[in-house]
DNA sequence: TTTAATAATGCAACAATGTTGCAAAAATAT
DNA sequence: ATATTTTTGCAACATTGTTGCATTATTAAA
């Protein structure tokens, strides 16, 4: 995993220091599981909040990670298991985000359903949201 | 309006008091669009904030409004124009927010997508966000 | 219509989340 | 090993939201 954090700074032009790969390392442990910074906070070493909002954004902005949303209000994020690119995110995925224990997963497929907006609107992205109960809290 | 307010109010069984008939009229007035407590706040003449987010509390557990999810982040409600009650809030249709304004409207018409979750899920409540621009932020 | 009971308000104080400017430190390139 | 560039970490601040509690307003009752 430490080989793959490293190739993942270096194809994305990405200096390599500590917080980044902590982070990094973290994302990839959590698969499609959503990271608030909260949470993230809590699994680092080092902690500098200011820093880890920073990391994030520049993740976000690299196309590394997808802000996950989940209408809780919180900001998580997910590696980009497609294909994201700097200036074109695609994050077409469904969300579920159990209320029980605030858990938010990345689902597989995509967004198929289209709506009819008034006449004058342009949809350039959409979110779909599944509020519920996870595996882990439904025993 | 203002007698529709004080009907709203008897018939919901809430006191009759300045702050509930102001942030009523304002809901009924935007209609279809979503209101935050930012928004509320600048159009209010006496303003609180406190007493603010606790009428917008009072209002959404009694099915008056709802929470109008959009991503923003930001918490807003708008109108419940569906059969809501205390405890069963009806709000299954997708919202619209604008990226260039931020404004934030109901949509006409029901959730229809229906997402496969993983085994152990279960799915209470969906939302559907349409991110774009809106007919005033067009031209 | 005055009083009693109940509910809502407004204040202080606090918590969580996120941002900016700037000097110091670290990482890369030479 | 040094110069350049980027990143970090601190202070300070902004926004959004919550809680406890005394005061005030609203409704119900005498």
């Amino acid at each position: 995993m430490q080989e793959k954090v490293l190739e993942l700074l270096k194809s994305y032009q990405l200096r390599n220091t500590v917080m980044r790969r902590q982070v990094l390392e973290l994302f990839l442990k959590a698969g499609h599981k959503a990271l608030s910074s909260n949470n993230l906070e809590s699994a680092l070493e080092k902690t500098d909040r200011i820093t880890l909002y920073r990391t994030l954004k520049t993740f976000e902005q690299k196309g590394i990670i997808h802000q996950a949303i989940d209408g809780s209000g919180v900001t998580k994020y997910a590696l980009c298991h497609d294909q994201c690119s700097e200036h074109d995110h695609v994050d077409d995925h469904p969300h579920f985000h159990c209320k029980n224990c605030g858990k938010t997963i990345c689902l597989e497929g995509k967004i198929q359903n289209s709506v009819n907006v008034p006449s004058g609107f342009t949809v350039q992205q959409r979110h779909f949201i599944l509020e519920g109960t996870c595996s882990d809290c439904s025993n």
